[in-house]
RNA sequence: GGGCGAUUAGCUCAAUUGGCUAGAGCACUUGCCUUACAAGCAAGGGGUCAUAGGUUCGAGUCCUAUAUCGCCCA
């Protein structure tokens, strides 16, 4: 920026040079280093299909912030990057573009078909990291992961070893959601439900001695009844008592069915009978275990009716619902439809209706791993913030079923066991067996599926520090400081790697789980693809520069809660890194010095105002350091954004040009241009974590300046990069309540000559005169600041003193123990006047009855905490003089 | 059906353990091209804190209902 500056702040011109800066000097590099405490975030891998959303961006923001400031702090800070590998999602990207060349990956073969994959990822799979780095994320790339890699994959294959040897692993025949359209048996927590506004029918069972009578059942999904073995009723319902153990016959099939009592059936729903169709309804299927029915499969794997489905055979699901319904209908077995809304599950990758089906799948047994999951967040060894989110956590883990993890599709971890082509017995290992475990056959096939992807996220906080080897890593970074993510995962991810962590590390994988809002469009719908709601966060930095856009996020991110963004919120960041840029000009433009001298300021030599703004620094980096200790990240934002725009640039640059235009001498110009350095290094320092490119600019000519023109920071200004220089201390010597009630003072009354300027519709430009009138008991030494009241009011003359006299035809304001007369000779509307002072003592009459009230009633003068009353009857002192005195203002008017 | 969150200025949101006149940003009104910044400066206007009860000396804040919206689970 040299000295010739734009008056615009372009951050196209800074950006990438610092990336490439911090990346080059190894900055975000990470080494364990005994010597130093570790702050460690692992992150939330992105799918490697991934685009980055909004979503994204707010959660690395996050991050960032976190890893920058501890950094600053002197953490030995990592930050670990890396995406997984989205088994399902990616392989639906890959055949759909093979499929554009009319190829069907059963054509290619798992081998080629997987080839096809990796080529895909390495051309495509780095869009979210490099998008990441334009976001301006301080990961350690040189450690990015991903979860193929050939060390996570062996991380997997040993945990599920480990857990297979444990029995915690286990192979069987249960009922699983079931994708038709992917193909594949899919976790618990994987399928969506959606409210669907469906139809119950009624349909009549014929008793098979009694034709002409039937028994009613009412089902939303009329075409698994071609699987029915049985109709069930609840023991207790009269109605059906006698029933039980009749026999039914199926219509249309003609299969016979039994009445049996089972107490699962709610006699409330429908007729309190219901169909029982074991192969495709999980309910359904714990009765066939119960009553040992034999379950009949109507379906294939794709949706399509099976053989067993008759004359519907080949229809698609949905097609012979109605086919059926309509053949019903025609054989009058329909009694009733009824609207009925229920839930339906879909799949969370390809939205398709998912189906109840019996598979051999792969499951984790969760109690065990649960149960440990549970006590860790109780004794806060894990915890949430907001602390709302453990009851999420401690809800889902309290009721988990076991976990399917085996899913088949080929892009995944493949699942290290190994069948018998003879004794058929499985052989689980880490390596290829050679032989069968049981009878030392030597022909072995490997399992077909690969494993939920989620299996190896669960691993990601130790996978991705080396384990199962025990590296320095491992033990220097492990357990992670923080997890910062979406309440969307907390139970496909937080909750398993809780577990996953207890179980194989013995220690819990971070130690705070920090779960931000999630970002919705200006409606507060979520942003998604098909809404085409979506702010792309790279647009928006195009358009409004990373920091306007990180800064905006944040100040916008109030614990946790949900944010409304639209596309003109990024203008409050645009113009606060313009506002700062500004600010720099000036100080940069005002500290030059011909003759740079090496002049030792101390303590001593600082003005009020310098002693001031000091003050007030000290307070912002005292509260912003607890802030983000208590991750509230909007607070300390607005906290700087407030001090840096509403103290430093309004008032104390303000008030410090005299010193640098006019100075009264060259050792008070270098003091204020010393202050001037300090407080502004400070505030880079405050904003890098949020705005990390603006700053670093800035600093860096800061930097300069400052070595050329031999101000003197009492801070060494010679590290590398404001990113690894130290963060702020407070530090109380240079708290100054006299000086910051002063101030106060001051700027009230600079207010009000400049309300009064505006009022009578005078021109800042011309100047007044002023008296300022103060009550015997006020100890502020105003006089000592008429030369500031002068200039910043724009005043000719300034009388100051005790108990003067109001002046002829002056406007007034009594600010407490403080009046304010500007004589106003010739300009003064007398009307406006007198309607401004009377609308004032209104307000103070109305305001003295509150007190009054208060005062009173004699419960609150003896219940209430002293300082409380005190304080009241302060007031009502001061509102009584206040009232006195516009009174008499009001009685000079006439 | 169960749980959680929200409801405060025209809009988006704040408001510590209950205690000064409920605050910001945007928008609005008025005046300013003042040599850091018009993406700015200065001065303003704007609120029955969703509704109804209750606790308390005192409630935006705590309790109980109700309404509306959103999310999660079944």
């Amino acid at each position: 920026m040299q000295t010739k500056l734009s008056t615009q702040y372009n951050p196209k011109e800074i950006e990438d040079k610092w990336y490439r800066f911090w990346e080059e000097k190894e900055f975000f590099h990470s080494e364990p280093d005994n010597s130093k405490k570790p702050y460690t975030i692992v992150i939330p891998p992105p799918n490697v299909t991934g685009v980055l959303h909004m979503g994204h961006a707010l959660n690395n923001i996050i991050q960032d912030i976190l890893i920058r400031w501890r950094r600053m702090q002197g953490y030995n800070v990592l930050w670990m990057p890396g995406t997984d590998h989205a088994g399902i999602a990616t392989q639906n990207v890959v055949e759909r573009e093979l499929s554009n060349k009319h190829i069907k990956r059963e054509q290619l073969g798992r081998e080629r078909f997987i080839e096809e994959v990796w080529k895909w990822k390495n051309q495509y799979g780095s869009t979210i990291t490099k998008q990441l780095k334009k976001l301006g994320s301080s990961c350690d790339w040189s450690r990015e992961r991903f979860t193929m890699d050939e060390g996570l994959s062996r991380a997997v294959k040993d945990t599920f070893v480990q857990l297979f040897e444990k029995g915690l692993i286990y192979k069987g025949k249960y009922m699983i959601n079931w994708c038709p359209r992917c193909c594949t048996a899919l976790a618990d927590d994987e399928v969506e439900h959606e409210e669907h506004e469906g139809n119950l029918w009624y349909i009549k069972y014929p008793f098979r001695d009694a034709p002409h009578l039937y028994l009613v059942v009412a089902t939303t999904r009329p075409e698994t009844m071609l699987g029915d073995v049985a109709v069930a009723v609840n023991p207790k319902d009269e109605r059906y008592k006698e029933m039980v153990g009749e026999v039914l016959t199926l219509p249309i099939v003609g299969r016979e069915l039994a009445v049996i009592a089972d107490d699962f059936v709610d006699p409330t729903f429908g007729t309190g009978a219901v169909k029982v169709t074991p192969a495709h309804d999980p309910n359904d299927f714990e009765i066939g275990k119960r009553h040992n029915l034999t379950p009949v499969v109507v379906m294939r794997e794709n949706g399509v009716m099976n053989e067993n489905a008759g004359d519907y055979e080949d229809m698609d699901r949905f097609e012979c619902r109605e086919a059926l319904l309509e053949d019903l209908k025609l054989k009058k077995h329909i009694e009733l439809v009824k609207s009925h809304k229920h839930s339906v599950g879909h799949c969370y990758r390809c939205h398709t209706v998912i189906e109840p089906y019996i598979s051999d799948q792969w499951f984790v047994k969760m109690r065990p791993l649960a149960d440990v999951a549970i006590t860790a967040s109780q004794n806060k060894s894990v915890t949430f913030f907001p602390d709302r989110w453990e009851k999420i956590y401690l809800s889902w883990l309290e009721n988990v079923r076991d976990w399917c993890i085996s899913r088949q599709i080929w892009w995944g971890h493949r699942i290290p066991a190994w069948y018998c082509t003879d004794c058929g017995a499985i052989t689980v290992s880490r390596d290829t067996p050679q032989k069968c475990s049981k009878c030392s056959n030597s022909i072995l096939k490997q399992d077909e599926d690969v494993l939920d992807t989620w299996f190896s996220s669960a691993l990601w906080p130790f996978s991705t520090m080396g384990w199962p080897d025990n590296t320095p890593e491992l033990k220097h970074y492990y357990p992670t400081s923080t997890l910062v993510t979406d309440r969307g995962i907390i139970y496909f991810w937080v909750a398993r790697m809780v577990m996953m962590g207890l179980e194989i590390m013995k220690r819990v994988p971070f130690y705070n789980v920090y779960i931000h809002g999630t970002i919705l469009d200006e409606l507060g719908r979520k942003m998604s693809k098909s809404l085409g709601n979506g702010i792309d966060p790279i647009l928006m930095i195009d358009k409004y520069g990373t920091d306007a856009v990180r800064f905006s996020i944040i100040v916008l991110t109030t614990e946790g809660q949900d944010i409304k963004l639209s596309e003109s919120k990024f203008e409050m960041g645009r113009n606060f890194t313009n506002k700062l840029w500004n600010a720099a000009r000036f100080i940069l433009i005002n500290i030059i010095d011909e003759k740079p001298e090496d002049i030792k300021i101390e303590s001593k030599d600082y003005q009020f105002e310098d002693k001031w703004i000091l003050s007030q620094l000290n307070s912002t980096v005292e509260a912003c350091t607890n802030h983000l200790e208590q991750f509230k990240f909007n607070e300390a934002a607005m906290k700087i954004y407030d001090f840096t725009w509403h103290s430093f640039c309004d008032w104390y640059l303000e008030i410090v040009k005299a010193r640098l235009y006019e100075p009264a001498s060259q050792k008070d110009k270098k003091v204020a241009q010393t202050v001037l350095a300090v407080v502004f290094n400070q505030i880079l320092h405050l904003l890098h974590p949020f705005i990390p490119f603006v700053t670093e600019e800035l600093w860096q000519n800061l930097k300069r300046m400052v070595i050329e023109n031999k101000i003197n920071t009492n801070k060494d200004m010679n590290s590398e990069s404001l990113m690894i220089d130290r963060w702020p201390v407070s530090d109380k010597r240079y708290e100054d309540k006299s000086s910051e009630n002063t101030m106060s003072v001051l700027q009230d009354i600079i207010r009000v000559i400049r309300n009064i300027r505006s009022k009578m519709n005078i021109k800042d430009k011309q100047e007044l005169n002023a008296v300022i009138s103060l009550s015997k008991d006020v100890e502020y030494n105003l006089i000592a600041h008429s030369a500031l009241l002068k200039r910043i009011a724009n005043l000719e003359q300034l009388e100051i003193g005790k108990n003067l006299p109001k002046p002829d035809n002056s406007a007034c304001e009594v600010l407490g123990q403080i009046q304010a007369f500007v004589p106003l000779a010739g300009i003064i509307d007398t009307k406006a006047e007198k309607d401004r002072q009377q609308k004032n003592l209104k307000q103070l009459e109305d305001r003295l009855l509150i007190v009054k009230r208060k005062l009173d009633n004699k419960d609150f003068v003896s219940r209430a905490a002293a300082n409380i009353v005190a304080m009241e009857q302060n007031r009502e002192k001061e509102l009584l003089e206040q009232i006195e005195k516009v009174k008499l203002i009001l009685k000079d008017i006439g």
